[in-house]
DNA sequence: AATGAATGAGTGTTCATTCAT
DNA sequence: TATGAATGAACACTCATTCAT
């Protein structure tokens, strides 16, 4: 198994907490390869090469390991592009800013990328909080006529299902490195931006973020 | 169990297409109240009233029935659809018609509902098929200018994903009776239609689609 | 496995209820030999020969089988009983032959003595219902002047536990053949008979009962 | 925790011996709140505020700390009634007075009570040595006539089962405080006591036994 | 064609015990 | 000596699937 994510931040960490990132790690794997719903207990601490209890020692049930996972995984996003927007104002530009490099970033990670697909989808509540920050900027822009919707929580989920549904073709091979552009394209329409700037902001080119948390030597 | 759907149309058939029928019509039900995943080939006989011996003699295995399951589904809303929209030549016209028909026939037909949002989404072979025609609209639509985009994979999985998620979300009791307005309305603007015509075309009034289950012969 | 108790009896009767049989037999030898707390639904299901997953199929939980080994031990000792004493008319008389018998019959088919022993101390409310005959032989006895004593749960419980007691010890090899008169002759003095008289009814010779329920070819 | 009963004594000796008797008042604890065949070594741990691996630097096994309680709670017993009793000489006096101190002094330590009646059922070694002193009673009594029994290893047995059978039920609130003159009068005229003076002995009013912490050196 | 008893690999979970620190 | 993370066999229970009837 290589480092995974988690692992790596894990490892100047005690002993305990390093076999807890293995199993996160392995958790992401296995939840990308399976599923979240056939995903089992002993699988994943197959995976992260501990014995089965193990797994016990460090998460109450299936349903402990899925959530500390998935709020991880939203925390991770939420956290980096929150960072890297720090100097975009303009609700649309972080839109499309946002949902770019999500998906490329999923792309580019699969077993993460297939993992917070899944978490999005399985868990609502996780669903409303890890997109909160989008929220705002929808709400912001619709206040200032960037946008010409009414923001709900249909409409949210909506939003969601277009980044979900381009990142899942993404990781699937279907789609190629456009279709962030494209997702965010038609995120940008859906949301009553006019169509010349819905293009131009999608396509502008950007520079992709880095995952990696642990630094070059 | 009342006559499913499945169950009305076999009435005159032969008595292994009444037993393979009341199956799927169980399945619809199980899949529906505990999930294609929880659903078991047990429960699916008991509730077809059938031994559960008598599930294999119709069905090679669980993925088996979910298969044909949501192929009759899916036919279906094809079928249903296209005949009431016969008489319908606009292309955004009929994306409009037949998201908020989609959406109003799943939410008042729960179990069918749930079960077509956990077809169309989990198996993407399926969604190309039934999808087909409504892909024919899109390309018609673009081609003569109503639509100012480009159809393909990427924009037909965003396309249906819009309608999945607001069925869901209607099924869930979080979206009213409005959901299907919105979908369309965001599906519209999606693919490049002025946001006054989208809003005239997705909040129009209609009469909803009738399930008929039994049409004259 | 020899055939066992249960098992004898539903040699006529269709396959189920002789796998049942199966089970519930292999469950006496299980709760014997380990315990009906240390005992398994696995190791119950293997001693039987069956599969685990046959045990589910014919019991609810592991607690499920308890009780019903346990029904029908106690059912079948106080149906032996009352057959066995109905010529006797005598509380005392009655009571010295029940309890001699049942040690006896205990100590001859040892599998079922432990059952039987673990069962009345594990299972309170079978204790009650499967005493309600021996109750009420002490309170015939108490009204009519033969026994000396106020009958209440407390005394019932001593009383049984003397029986218990000397079956074990019985089994275990401990004590001998004349388990049953000693026991037999403590709990008449306990009850307030005369020593002489409690001492001739607990050593008086008895035929010993036969458990066989099919019949000799 | 408050300091148990073994835990008071063990407070001048070393720390080793200090965290023996933690663990073993802890065993006591969890032993009557969850029983000894559910009691878990790492559940016996944490009530004694000690690591797991603490506990096997301390104990063989679980059977081990079992034993151990075990024995010390039935010398425990022996050593209190023995000084209770120094002054009394009748067998029969000492007899019930011995039966109904231990009957109340489990009744009124709960913790303590579930323990002893477990040890003395389930521990068969452990049974006849914590009664040698009772038999010593009983052969005495039978020498000089106030008995009229002969004393074996399943008259002990029957006797003791008369007491743990009282105890148990004072404890589960099935039985009262007269279970220890009822248990004790019948064991008087079990052993041929004569009723009138096992009723005087059994019920003449007794001052409760302390269970004494600790003594004054 | 239908039945339903039986199967056995699989799931989630517990816990006595070991061992590196 | 004490720690506590790790182990792995065992448990209760489920379920897709087979097969004799």
């Amino acid at each position: 198994m290589s480092a995974g994510v988690f692992g790596a931040e894990a490892r100047r960490e005690g002993k305990r907490a390093r076999t807890r990132a293995r199993l996160m790690d392995a958790a992401v794997e296995v939840f990308a390869r399976r599923g979240v719903e056939r995903a089992s207990a002993n699988e994943i601490a197959h995976a992260a090469e501990v014995s089965n209890g193990t797994f016990y020692n460090h998460f109450r049930d299936k349903h402990d390991i899925v959530e500390a996972v998935a709020f991880r995984i939203a925390t991770d996003v939420v956290r980096r592009l929150d960072a890297a927007m720090a100097g975009l104002d303009d609700a649309a530009e972080r839109i499309a800013f946002g949902t770019r490099q999500i998906i490329e970033l999923g792309a580019s990670h699969a077993e993460w990328g297939h993992a917070l697909v899944r978490s999005i989808r399985y868990l609502p509540e996780l669903r409303r909080q890890a997109t909160a920050f989008a929220r705002a900027d929808l709400e912001r822009g619709a206040r200032r006529g960037v946008f010409d919707v009414e923001v709900d929580d249909l409409l949210m989920d909506l939003f969601v299902a277009l980044v979900t549904t381009a990142l899942e073709l993404r990781l699937s091979g279907e789609a190629g490195d456009e279709a962030g552009s494209k997702a965010a394209e038609s995120q940008l329409r859906m949301l009553g931006v006019p169509v010349a700037r819905a293009h131009e902001l999608a396509w502008r080119p950007i520079a992709p973020l880095r995952f990696g948390l642990v630094e070059p030597a």
